[in-house]
DNA sequence: TTGAAAGCGTTACCAC
DNA sequence: GTGGTAACGCTTTCAA
């Protein structure tokens, strides 16, 4: 492997102008660049990372930390993410969450002790955490995408309130009285300010929002699968609603399969929306009237925002992208009676 | 940040002392080790990466090229490879594939020359490369996962010529007769051996395999449409299969769905297979009869391999996967007639 | 068993 | 505009 001596050799020149050349080529005459450009394509030289590293005190690397990688939503934010990362000259570290595993988050902690990373976009409202160590104390630079915002931290959200609110005005467009809600968790930090969506809309419309089904559920198909059987259960009882806003489309999705297993129909008998957009909502049958987000933007954007931030270009800051309904298969109007 | 003097220092020894205590504790009296650990702990010491990986000429990261990452199979796969290299010690940095962006593979290419990875994980058959230079002529290791083995490289692979077999077996059992087969595009290298293991079973029933309906596809749900197309053509024609053979989920929900559109019923007019084993296809209506590739094992063996590579204790080996058969709802009896 | 010191490959400061 | 050189933080050889 050539080194930058080798280069410097061949140009004629020493390995601080090498240094220059690559670095800051107006520095340097003309023609000396020439030489070692040159010379560089000649050997085929690329600066050695870790010595540059060591020397710049920085790694342009950033580290992703995700909660699950298989739910397609969160992929897409990765893919935004390295693309945007990428194409600004950094690369992108991966790992996926394991909030049981002390041993995986303190090697997290260690990475970024240890400089490999220079900022973290985190992708959940957890925080790699040891002890009282965490990432956020160690003054690591950070953007979250889809959670809180957090003091000193940078954000990419989503206009959370106003996605429900969006999502529960269709259905109550369409004539519907009676909901039942799938949450995201009751601790979840999202699923604040997207409750608060649905009951706005609700009180809006003159109801009760603490009269309508609630269902506490975790993004998963397995927490749709009990949601429909929930609903089952009030139907049995005769007071099932008519329609359903799931916060997440795995939940709606196996919610609305729950619900077709016991021989009811979509949309005909119940109405039901997902949230995310992802590309199965095409797909299922029948297609599912979800909010979009727009995933790879997202992530985009925060490693933008992340990128500028390392580069001092930018305060942490909040960006904040809209919420839209994509109007499909699985709502319609209310049924009568 | 504490650096190693600052431990030397605290602990009244030597640098090389607290180098030695960390790295290869055997070395150093138990009583200095303990005086070490301890200044270590008290200063919440961690070694500076660059600064090690300089010295000792490897990174301890890997490197992951993903072509799709939004296809939660993939998705899957890194997640073991993540799961494995973290346990081991190692990190990952992922780069989605980008055939198109000569760009993006050219830095690729640099990080490698820079020595940020000491070791590639493939998912796929095409090779980063800028020019004549590509990963594998710098003496990159390299394992591959669900692709070709090439010299000198390690493999993690399904059996995947198996895994037809298998799948159109099944339906021959159910007594279907003319096939229609989903393919991965005639150049993917996994295609090869799955329409093999296809031919090789209708052949074993005494059919012709080149009389049976071959669709390119590309692994999306486009593709799964366009195949439903297809499909509806020939059934006009009055010439259509029975049975369909995807070597994809995605195209053998989108084609599901494409079919049951037009208003047939699945599998009472028509049997379908899918290939992977995602989430999905216990979701979708009817749940779809698939072959299962265990993608987080395959994902943590590939780790495995390839770490064994770099330390020396495992030739680049291969390491093949059992396919297996989910039966699910998408597959029954051929209609009489 | 421990310490001193060289050296990994680069960058940036200070001279010229 | 360019060259010499110290320094980044660590590991490892060589001596003691």
């Amino acid at each position: 492997m050539a080194k930058i001596g080798d280069v410097a050799r061949r140009a004629g020149v020493s390995t601080a102008t090498v240094s220059r050349a690559l670095s800051n080529p107006d520095s340097v005459r003309p023609e000396t660049r020439k030489l070692v450009l040159d010379a560089v394509r000649e050997l085929g030289y690329t600066p050695n990372a870790a010595a540059r590293n060591l020397r710049a005190g920085r790694s342009r690397m950033l580290l992703t930390v995700v909660p699950l990688l298989s739910n397609s939503f969160f992929a897409r934010i990765v893919s935004g993410i390295d693309q945007e990362a990428s194409r600004r000259g950094y690369g992108t570290i991966i790992s996926e969450e394991s909030p049981d595993s002390v041993e995986k988050q303190a090697h997290l902690l260690d990475l970024a002790a240890a400089g490999l990373f220079d900022g973290v976009l985190l992708l959940s409202a957890l925080m790699p955490r040891v002890g009282r160590r965490s990432l956020a104390d160690m003054g690591m630079p950070l953007v979250r995408v889809c959670s809180r915002r957090e003091p000193g931290a940078g954000a990419v959200l989503l206009e959370e309130r106003e996605a429900t609110l969006i999502q529960t005005r269709h259905l109550l467009g369409l004539g519907h009285r009676r909901f039942m809600y799938i949450s995201g968790g009751a601790g979840n930090i999202n699923d604040i300010p997207r409750y608060e969506g649905f009951c706005e809309a609700i009180a809006e419309a003159g109801l009760q929002p603490d009269q309508q089904i609630r269902v506490e559920g975790f993004f998963d198909f397995a927490s749709g699968t009990a949601a429909a059987h929930r609903f089952l259960e009030l139907r049995a009882e005769g007071r099932a609603p008519t329609a359903i806003v799931a916060v997440g489309d795995q939940m709606a999705i196996a919610c609305m399969k729950g619900i077709q297993e016991a021989g009811l129909r979509i949309p005909e008998d119940v109405s039901i929306v997902g949230f995310d957009g992802i590309d199965f909502t095409n797909y299922c049958q029948p297609t599912l009237t979800t909010i979009v987000q727009p995933a790879e933007d997202m992530g985009a954007a925060a490693a933008g925002l992340l990128i500028d931030m390392l580069q001092g270009e930018r305060d942490p800051g909040e960006i904040v992208f809209p919420a839209t309904l994509r109007v499909a298969g699985s709502t319609g109007p209310a049924p009568a009676g």
